[in-house]
DNA sequence: TTTATTATTACTTGTTGCGAGCAAGTAATA
DNA sequence: TATTACTTGCTCGCAACAAGTAATAATAAA
């Protein structure tokens, strides 16, 4: 069962109780950290906003740096199940851009959730804050993905075998990064985002010299 | 005279005084955001760590958001000076070329204000703070100026007169962006660092398509 | 030119308000 | 009645500001 259908219930188990309430309060930080940012967002608006006391935030998460890691990982899976399903079974040149034209249009279709997510995953650079460790581990991960496309490329002589799977692979996440950050710095600027992915596209095709 | 002259004397004018205390105060919190990132930061531990009381600090910029604007502009003209040294009057994918030379040098020397820089650069993200505005502004300097020379070497027929200018410089500058994003979540893989200015470089050259 | 006197600027200390984080409570479900 | 979800009360530390003290500067009398 999922959280909007528990809205309408009088009656709930406790786990439906903490989904809930993880959901309402996943909802109110997204939306604070959108309209305020991270600093001004408070663990006690969070609680409140989402229909509970000023402490509920604190007491579930413990600290603002838990809440921003559980917002993460959240949007974080949501994301890699829509990239999996984009790619599917593609490999190589494919895969990758399948994968850019799944990142265009989840930054594109402008949910706050994915705001908030990059706005997390821009303010956890620097030393403080675990949450440093989660996006660190999801960038890796998308490393990781890129890296075997290539690899499933060249294992299918669709891509040269001489190709540094580990730099392109860099290479191309740093790009994503670049654009991301350029979507945030000007979020209005929709054409642009667009045609950062495009060229995106070309270079790393380019970059990747298919061999036939 | 430099802050470095003015720590002997025991007479200073006034002037000397706040340009002492200022470079003091900057130190202490690039020292304080490298090691401890800028949340955990105070403006009353920035005070005392700089020699001076607990408020000076908070006195003199008023806030932690318009002290991180302070740092952000002190080490971005720094920068920005760097940059016009290393560029001269190159024009087209030379001057470009000498820029990414001029950023891989400037962070791989490893100093803890470009450090600082970079982390509150990525921090200023999302919808709070006029340290946004500030990091917004050097950006667009950054892509005016790698636009400029694109023109010029479009002027000089080096590069061909249909390349789009403002999509390329955009491009270039998001790439950077990426880098250095690279770098700070690890900082110690130098040698990858290197090879993606090599890699962007190498891009940069292929897309603008010299024409001789 | 020196030195006393006042004005100005740099810096410090006192104080308030607010949020994080924790402990001890109440209310819901089991 | 036992367990789990949530709330309220509380303390501590920091930001931010106000009102203070200490340094330099400007003026003027000697």
């Amino acid at each position: 069962m999922n959280a909007v259908a528990l809205i309408d219930k009088d009656r709930r188990t406790q786990a439906e109780r903490t989904a809930l309430s993880d959901a309402r309060m996943l909802d109110a930080a997204v939306e604070l950290i959108c309209a305020k940012g991270t600093i001004k967002t408070t663990l006690k608006e969070v609680g409140v906003v989402a229909g509970y006391s000023r402490g509920l935030a604190s007491h579930r998460f413990g600290t603002k740096d838990q809440l921003f890691t559980f917002i993460v990982r959240s949007v974080g899976e949501l994301w890699l199940k829509e990239l999996s399903l984009a790619v599917k079974e593609e490999v190589g040149v494919n895969a990758i851009g399948a994968a850019i034209d799944a990142h265009q249009a989840f930054i594109t279709q402008g949910a706050n959730n994915i705001r908030a997510f990059y706005i997390l995953w821009f303010n956890s650079i620097g030393p403080d804050r675990g949450l440093r460790e989660v996006v660190a581990n999801i960038h890796l991960r998308r490393q990781k993905d890129v890296e075997s496309w290539i690899q499933k490329g060249i294992a299918n002589k669709e891509l040269c075998a001489t190709i540094d799977y580990q730099g392109a692979a860099q290479n191309f996440c740093a790009a994503i990064i670049g654009i991301v950050y350029q979507w945030l710095a000007d979020p209005e600027n929709v054409e642009r985002i667009k045609e950062l992915h495009t060229i995106l596209k070309a270079q790393t095709t380019l970059a990747l010299g298919k061999t036939h």
